[in-house]
DNA sequence: ATCCATGTTAATTTAATGTTAACAAAAACG
DNA sequence: CGTTTTTGTTAACATTAAATTAACATGGAT
């Protein structure tokens, strides 16, 4: 399950936040000053980080540079929130490596697409919630989490579902398939795709690929 | 619901073209700033961004230039807008990666055909307004959208669709949808096309495929 | 009225995919 | 290294969706 941190002093901010991404499946962990923000981070690694700029304590910058620092951090997506027009805060906060700002106030529709879009474009991790249960594929780590439970994948198994869920809803023609995860010229009877296709729905279940006949496959998100 | 958005720091501009976009069913979303528009993108990823070459703050060079640069915005699609003459900013635009320009003044009915070749061009996304609900043919995902319905069609219906609804209110000819849809010597009985036509006005409604006897079928648009 | 193009329906055929198990090829292991 | 285990591929067969046909109905034009 991925995990999100939010930093704030403001209690009304913070159970904005929780809900809505409580709402999308997240694990979401709270802290309401800089201080804190960063023990949280050393006992909890979390995926992504929501923090503030302007907090009494400590500011967003501070708090950003510390946690950076450490490089096993490097890869904790920080997301900032500036009051608005505060531009140069937007700045600072990006040198002091936040991957990007929302600004306030917060709207919970664009701050949740925000999240997912830093999600997808950073990790190759990825996110599908299905209803509420969520599916992350991890690249890095080959592993593939569904309602928290790990599954190994093999290789091929892997990169076709990589593949399918990079682009929700999207049609897959057999073809590309071929040609994406075999490669250009790799010559394979016509079942193989099928037999893969078979054993990843044994695995996460066989709702999240479906077949268009005469075309291909697709990843169905919600 | 195909989603537009405008980019330009003269309201009297976003009305018009709002209107116009809206009446044609599409959603549209405005920013009145270059900074404003590449916050909206991230939030809410539109099909079709409207952007003017000329803005106080930014200009729209740049604010395609930043767009383009995130790779999951490859598929947006952007007309830029210039002042009569300015061609250098036409070249300008379509090296920074626009797809194409309208010249100011802006006729609105020019406009919106624009957007709609621009539509169909590019993404096999189409858009067929039948008095003010739609109809979406999506060839990425491989299905139709009414009222944001979604519609599933096998193959054959599905490219039979999208042959006629490419060019609506043209006619095609029996022969010429046969070799578009068949193939060049595929041959079929004589029944076969009107058995695809049925099925499809029993999934879309009757009214989107009209019979032009002694020639053929044609996709009616409003 | 009758001809001809198209509409309709259901049965039938075809093509695409699902399934299984056996085998081959690679990795992992000791 | 040889052995074991996992992964990938194939081939035969089953199953299902989709496409086609054929027989008949309808409806407009002359």
């Amino acid at each position: 399950m991925l995990s999100v941190l939010i930093i704030d002093d403001e209690e009304d901010i913070r159970s904005i936040l929780k809900y809505s991404l409580e709402k999308e499946g997240y694990q979401v962990y709270e802290a309401s000053t800089g201080k804190e923000g960063i023990n949280q981070v050393e006992l909890n690694k979390p995926d992504v980080i929501v923090l503030d700029v302007m907090m009494p304590d400590m500011d967003g910058i501070e708090v950003c540079e510390n946690i950076r620092r450490k490089p096993e951090n490097n890869d904790i997506i920080i997301c900032m929130l500036t009051a608005r027009n505060e531009d140069y805060s937007q700045i600072a906060g990006l040198e002091a490596g936040a991957d990007d700002y929302v600004a306030k106030p917060i709207k919970p529709k664009v701050f949740i697409s925000k999240i997912k879009a830093l999600l997808r474009r950073k990790g190759l991790v990825f996110v599908a919630p299905e209803s509420n249960s969520g599916l992350i594929v991890n690249r890095d780590k080959y592993i593939v989490e569904r309602e928290g439970e790990i599954i190994h994948l093999p290789r091929k198994e892997f990169e076709l579902l990589a593949l399918l869920a990079s682009k929700p809803n999207n049609v897959f023609e057999r073809d590309v398939i071929l040609e994406t995860v075999w490669g250009k010229d790799i010559v394979v009877g016509d079942r193989t795709i099928d037999v893969h296709v078979r054993k990843l729905r044994e695995k996460l279940g066989a709702d999240y690929i479906i077949t268009v006949k005469g075309i291909g496959y697709k990843f169905v998100d919600a």
